[in-house]
DNA sequence: CGCGGGGCGAGCT
DNA sequence: TAGCTCGCCCCGC
């Protein structure tokens, strides 16, 4: 199994749907949910791709140090803080809580 | 088919 | 805590 990309992406996807509001996963721990050992850097592509208004909350997705993966005044990362920050999560400096907010399955 | 680069991660200094 | 290196995987050149 996941042999195709296409799997992949929906293993992926299907991972990324299973984070409840008000939590975050890492990029890691996402690919490792969707059966991924090493896809940390697939996830993050993936992310990339996502256009804006899927319905998939691509912004509760961050980096292993808790902190939003992308380059700070871009469009995505406000988008992404402004979001997560709706959601109740908390952030710190540009710095999210793992040890609050990760999601763990 | 090699090479460099990316929304990554873990380990060492 | 901040940098750097190395390993992974996928992509574009």
């Amino acid at each position: 199994m996941l042999e195709t990309q296409e799997q992949r992406r929906e293993a992926m996807f299907l991972a990324l749907a299973q984070v409840p509001k008000g939590k975050v996963i890492t990029y890691g721990n996402l690919a490792k949910l969707a059966g991924m050992p090493n896809g940390a850097r697939l996830a993050g592509r993936l992310m990339c791709g996502l256009p804006a208004n899927s319905r998939l909350p691509w912004h509760r997705v961050i980096n292993s140090q808790g902190k939003l993966s992308l380059p700070e005044g871009s469009d995505g990362y406000c988008e992404q803080l402004k979001r997560l920050q709706q959601e109740g999560v908390e952030i710190h400096n540009g710095k999210i809580k793992l040890s609050l907010y990760a999601y763990s399955f």
